[in-house]
Parts: structure tokens; C-alpha cells; sequence
DNA sequence: CCGATTGTTGAAAACGTGTGCAACCATGAG
DNA sequence: CTCATGGTTGCACACGTTTTCAACAATCGG
């Protein structure tokens, strides 16, 4: 009783429930006196459609379920903040999940999804099993995956060209002056990392320097890996001139560690990071770092989510590309060292 | 026909659809073969209950809304990845919606979980329009709200205590020696801000310092705002010893400003912040910061939410203890100026 | 052997909405 | 005046569940 239905309206204004649902809709099929009478009914008391009813009918919900690895993440939440507006401005309603990158909770989520009939599935997750893949397409269900790590056949997605990226920040360094260049990874087996390294050697290769093996570190993706990563090439002798981080998070333990050797940046040695986290700007020094146009991102891929869900197929792959930002973290080698490699 | 329905597995099984609603329930009223039988074939034919059908019946949706500010502040993106742990660790689905503090947005959020017939709602946002509130409370349904800027009568709520809180803040400042301590704000009117700053003068109060109302300044909560009122502190003569900052948002606005100024943390001035974001002990120096257990906070908001939707009436508001972590922004101030005050 | 009890099953209604179809009424043309 | 037409409206069913109630069969006690 507390909620009021069509029928309580219908009751009112004397008429069928069907007759009120038709006003409700501005079908034609209504006449306009009575049309705007139900109208001023349903206002005045205070009804709402129910979305569960009208879904369970038209066999549609108008949400959609967005699954990410932590929300916590700063990169992501820009990504689903993206993801909301769009989806918002046309209708639909959005269930957040993260997956904690636990393959139980991942199952658990889709499980999830599939029982609300979401009408469409949108995936930022670092890493996609296979099999957690293999459930998602079960569901017969538009799906959109962002930066996926493992490019599948079977989903459209929005990727960051990883490889144009990489190869445009390595070679600010080398326009610099730089020679001995260092890059931290993350874990081996990501799509992004391999990318990531692809664009560094490329810009190495363009550039005629030879690879240098050591000079390839693994961290994790986040600060502590970075931290790790760093101590092993300031123990190198001699240490690079610069570095260019898989991503921000790395970077900013290896700045960290940097600062702790007393090692300065960028005099001593210049880093570059990936994404343009906010942090990225208020760090010291401000840093050099590729960004990636997150809300942006999160934007398209629901704008492609939406195509598809129309029926339209659209683009398999939507690429974007990043930005070179240029702050403070990034100068030119110290003269002596900038001339050792060439001479010997 | 792509989704199958309790009514296709009654067929297959040869029973009715009453006794396959049963089976999946684990219901006593059937025997256990057929149970088992027919728990059998739903597995087989890959069944999934439609969570629409059954809310349109017990009319509960197992879902809750929640509302934010923006997803993309990373202190809200914490207490929701709280929200969400516990929320789906007892099977609710939870719904984002981002309000942008724009009133248009937040009316339009609360209807479109109306019309969801969410079971609870959840808000995390800097600032509750009061024609907003109405709007929420006219749905009937549990509301909690955590960090709320208009202590309301209606709701319950997660808050924590930021007088004793900021307090501790200041007595960190005056114990180092400190007597020049200044305060920045957000923008005047939030609730946080006012208790807050309550914290602050209270430990002046204590401590039998004078307030000075030249060394209090507001900014906006995030970078731009501390820069600017860093600038005004700046230009004091003399300037504080030290600034507890609203936030940490406000304090690396704080920070930059000095750094431009060529003014050293913590030698020449120290400075706290509040909230113990992640970025605070990655800046340089680290943020010495009060530590609001973010996640916490967001997963005893949910408990306390699944003790309303259970009819438990629980207390009205949980209150949340800040923890102060001394990092390396703050030192005892400079001989000369430590001096100067109690001698003059 | 019969009535009562217990265990198992199906029929049917309900939740709130959308919609095809039939029915009704008024109007205009012939 | 009759018939066709077009504009409004109501009836009834459907969507996929849960749940009450009645019905049925088997078993048990007397």
C-alpha cells in the first residue's frame, strides 16, 4: 500500500490500468482531456514506475554491470566516472563490482550480473582470466572491455595505443640527450607491459642504440615494485641517465627511492610515467608521464556499449592514443655522462 | 528462448513449475531424487533465476543505491570500495551514481532508484542539498549517510569525529613547539569544516594560546584553494611557524605554494593535512595527516544499513575515531621564531 | 480395514507493467 | 437512415517468480 501502482491511479481517475499506461507513455491512443487528467492523478500522488515490472515485460532493464578490479583504484574510478555519465544521460543505471582480481569473486560477480539481466557488461579489470571470459560470454550479452590485457575475439574494447605511447616517451628522453635508458616494467604476462616495452625498444631501435638487457627491471604496478625495481639500477654502475616507468604508481617509488639514495631528479636522473594520474602533477618533481584520457576512455566505451545495445555493430577496437606531458622529472643528461656512451 | 525460466525446466523435468521453485530452494516440501533431479537438470540447462521476477514478487530488490559526489575523489572511491565488499558479501547488488553536486543530477539520481526499488541508500557526498534530502526521505527506504555536512534528524550515519580529531592535529603542532599555527578551511558553511577548525582552536584554548584570526584562511578542499591561501599566509609577517590544512587536498596545494616560495617543509614551516588519502605518503616530504579509516568507515556504514533493512533498529549515528601519523612535514619550528613569541 | 496423519505435488493467484485485440461510440458520407 | 470509419477505451494475457491452498497417495495406529 505504501507504494502507489497504475491500478491505484487507474482506480481513481475511473478508468483501466491500460488507459493509464498509455497516458503515462503520451501514446496517441489517448485521448488529451483524460491523457492530462491521469497525468495530474499520477503527480499528485506521487507515483513512480516501477523499473522491476516494466523490465520484467519489456525484457529490458536499462543497466548495465561494470566490473573493475578495485574502485579504489585512482585510474579506474576516472574511468567509471566516465563510464556513469554517459550511461546516466541515457537512462541506464549502473552496478559497480569489483573483482579484487580474485577468480572467485569474479564468478561470483558475472553470476551476478546475469541474474539482474543487465543488458550490457563493461570490464576495467588489469588482468581477465580465461575463464572468467568464458562465463561472461555465456550470458549473451553486449560487453566492453577497457585496456584489456588479454585481447579477446569475442568482445569490443577501448584500448590506449600502448605501443605509439611508449615509443613517443622514450624518445623524448632521447631527444634530451639521453643514451643509457632504463625501463621498469610490471609483471611479466600482461598485455600492457609487453606493449609498453615493445614502444621503449622501438624508439631504441629508430634511434640506432643498441638494447641493453640489464637494463630492463619488473616491478609490480605499484609503488613498492617501482621501489624495488629502482634500487636494482641505481645499483648498476653506471646507473642509466633516465627511466621511463610502466606507470605512475611505479614511478612514484622509484622517486621515492631516488630521493632516499639522494639521487636527484631530473639532474642526476630523468623518469617519465604512464597515465597522468592526478598525483602526478603535485609530485616533486612534477613528473613527465604519458596521459591517458581516462574519462574519456570510459566515456567511448559506453557510447560503443550503447551502439551495440541499438543493434548497430560498430568498430571491434576503438583505439586512443596518449599524451606526452612534459613537467619537471625529465632534463638533459649531466654533460660527462651524456658523452660516455658515444665515445666509447 | 535464450534464457531458460523455471517453467522450461518444470517441462523437462515432467513436474510443475511450483516443485522446481522448491528444488532450487532446497525446500523440505519436495523429496530429495526429484530435488535432486531437477537441481540437476537446471544445472544442465544452465539456468539462472531472474532476480526481476523474483523482486516483483517479494518485493526486495537485494540492491542498494549509492550516491556520490564524484566516484573519481579518492577518498569517496575508498569508503565505496567498503560499501561494495560487504554489500555483495551479503548477495546486494549496488548501484553508482554520481550527483556532481549538481542539484539537476542528485533529483534525478534519487528517482531512478526509486523507480529501481532500491532497498537502501547510501550517501557519500560533500553536500546534501536540503531539497534533496526531502526528496530522499519521501521514499520510505533506510538511508545512511556518512561524513554528512547537514546532521540530519531522519537519517542514521557514519561520522567521524573531527573536533577530537583535529585537536589532536594541532596538539601534534604545539607540542613540537609551535606557538604561529595556522588554520586553512574549505569554503565556509560545510559541517566538517566548522568542526574542524572547533578542534583547532580548542587545542589553542587548551594549550592558553591566543587565537589569531589573521592566521585563519579558507580555501576550496582541493589543491588550487590551498595554493591560494597559502599565499596569503605566506605574506604574513611573520608568517606561521605551521598550517593544519582541512584536508590533504588542501595541504599539497600548501606544499607547491611553498616550494615555489623556496620556503623548506618541515625546517621553515610544518604542515598536517587530514584524510591520509594514499598520495600523502608519497609527496615530499610525506604528509604528516590525521588517518580516516576510509573503508572502514564504508563497511560500517553498510552493516549498519543491513541492520535497518533486517528491522533492527540500531544506533543513530556511528562515530569514527581519526588516528594522527607523523610522517616528515612536520618538525619543531626554527630556534629563533620558536622563541620569539614567548619573549615578546 | 478404516480414518487420520504425513509427505509430496499441482493449481492458481499475485507482484506491476506493456500491448494486441476486440468493443464501443461518435461522426461523416452516401 | 445506414454503414463505414476513426478515435478511445477496456479486456485479457504475458513476463518469471514465490507462496498459499487444496489434492492426492502412502503410511500408520487402532
Amino acid at each position: 500500500m505504501s507504494t502507489v501502482s497504475i491500478k491505484d491511479i487507474a482506480r481513481v481517475a475511473k478508468v483501466s490500468h491500460s488507459t493509464v499506461s498509455r497516458a503515462l507513455h503520451n501514446s496517441p491512443l489517448v485521448s488529451w482531456e483524460t491523457a492530462e487528467r491521469i497525468r495530474r492523478i499520477a503527480k499528485e500522488m506521487g507515483y513512480r514506475p516501477s523499473a522491476i515490472a516494466r523490465s520484467l515485460v519489456t525484457r529490458k532493464t536499462k543497466t548495465i554491470g561494470v566490473v573493475v578490479t578495485t574502485i579504489a583504484d585512482p585510474f579506474i574510478a576516472e574511468v567509471v566516472s566516465g563510464i556513469e555519465e554517459v550511461a546516466n544521460d541515457h537512462g541506464y543505471s549502473v552496478f559497480l563490482a569489483n573483482s579484487n582480481a580474485d577468480p572467485d569473486r569474479e564468478i561470483k560477480v558475472v553470476h551476478s550480473f546475469h541474474e539482474r539481466r543487465v543488458d550490457g557488461i563493461l570490464v576495467t579489470a588489469s588482468r581477465v582470466g580465461a575463464l572468467y571470459m568464458d562465463h561472461l560470454s555465456q550470458m549473451k550479452v553486449p560487453i566492453v572491455l577497457i585496456n584489456n590485457q588479454h585481447p579477446g575475439e569475442f568482445a569490443h574494447s577501448v584500448m590506449i595505443d600502448n605501443v605509439t605511447a611508449s615509443r613517443v616517451a622514450t624518445e623524448h628522453l632521447i631527444q634530451l640527450g639521453h643514451r643509457r635508458i632504463a625501463y621498469i616494467g610490471d609483471q611479466f604476462g600482461y598485455q600492457s607491459d609487453t606493449e609498453r616495452f615493445a614502444g621503449y625498444r622501438q624508439a631504441l631501435e629508430r634511434a640506432g642504440l643498441t638494447f641493453q638487457p640489464e637494463l630492463v627491471v619488473h616491478g609490480d604496478g605499484k609503488p613498492e615494485g617501482g621501489m624495488r625495481a629502482m634500487e636494482r639500477l641505481l645499483a648498476l654502475a653506471p646507473p642509466p641517465t633516465a627511466v621511463f616507468c610502466y606507470n605512475d604508481m611505479t614511478a612514484l617509488g622509484a622517486l621515492r627511492v631516488a630521493r632516499m639514495r639522494g639521487v636527484r631528479v631530473p639532474e642526476d636522473i630523468s623518469l617519465v610515467g604512464f597515465d597522468d594520474l592526478f598525483i602526478a602533477s603535485y609530485t616533486e618533481p612534477p613528473l613527465t608521464t604519458i596521459r591517458q584520457p581516462k574519462r574519456q576512455m570510459g566515456r567511448q566505451a559506453m557510447v560503443l556499449l550503447l551502439q551495440l545495445l541499438k543493434g548497430e555493430d560498430s568498430q571491434q577496437t576503438i583505439w586512443v592514443q596518449g599524451e606526452l606531458i612534459i613537467r619537471a622529472s625529465t632534463a638533459p643528461p649531466r654533460k660527462e655522462e651524456a658523452y660516455v656512451r658515444p665515445r666509447s
